[in-house]
DNA sequence: ATAAATACCTAGGAGTCAAAGGTATTTTAT
DNA sequence: ATAAAATACCTTTGACTCCTAGGTATTTAT
């Protein structure tokens, strides 16, 4: 998709798998761990990431533990339990629809 | 994705997707081919539909050949030969699209 | 006779993400 | 020493994509 934009819904599903992986990570973090996990193809902008990961927090899905390192703030993400049990359905949700996809993108002519 | 609408792009490709094996198509029989080919996972809706058709129109990506048959109109549309440029490259950029995305939800824990 | 299917359409709205701006500190390069 | 880049947070506005909900008209099935 070169630098036409994310996936609709895509970018909450990132989120949640990255912080499942990682146990927890502050916002630049996950910017430039999807920059480096996707050597590029992938960016997630602050504009997007910040208000996504307050309202995911807002609906109980992630917690927040603020920390002070060098001087300079840092808000750790994680998931609650409910945060979870939301993350394995998101992931398969986005993997059954990445088959479907595949699906009408593999069709063959219909010979005959 | 149960009934949470088609991701951000999709639409397109999968329109220029069933033109490029079809030969051509019209409106209605898109949203039926889509339904059928997907057992009902994915749903074109009309209010989705048809402005994308006239959009591809105006772009030169599609043209249309309106035929009358039992007496109701129907809007066969074709790829143009720029559409089936364009048919190729989205169809590739939604692979590789779909590759990273697969690269990022199957990412394993850091072991160690 | 009525409902469902076929076949087209549009206006308005909801939702997702990006662009572009902002603040402040620390590190690196000059 | 100074300037720039990187780190780290944030918000407002807007673009874009798709859906909801309505509409018209004909044909087929009940």
């Amino acid at each position: 998709m070169a630098d036409s934009g994310l996936f609709k819904g895509s970018l909450i599903t990132i989120i949640l798998k990255l912080l499942k992986e990682d146990g927890r990570m502050y916002g630049y973090e996950i910017t430039q761990k999807v920059k480096a996990a996707t050597e590029g193809k992938f960016t997630i902008t602050e504009g997007a990431l910040y208000p996504t990961l307050h309202k995911l927090e807002a609906q109980g899905i992630l917690e927040v533990e603020v920390e002070k390192v060098d001087n300079r703030l840092r808000k750790y993400y994680k998931l609650t339990e409910k945060g979870t049990t939301e993350t394995a359905t998101k992931i398969s949700e986005l993997e059954e629809y990445i088959k479907t996809l595949q699906e009408i993108i593999q069709l063959k002519p219909n010979l005959g």
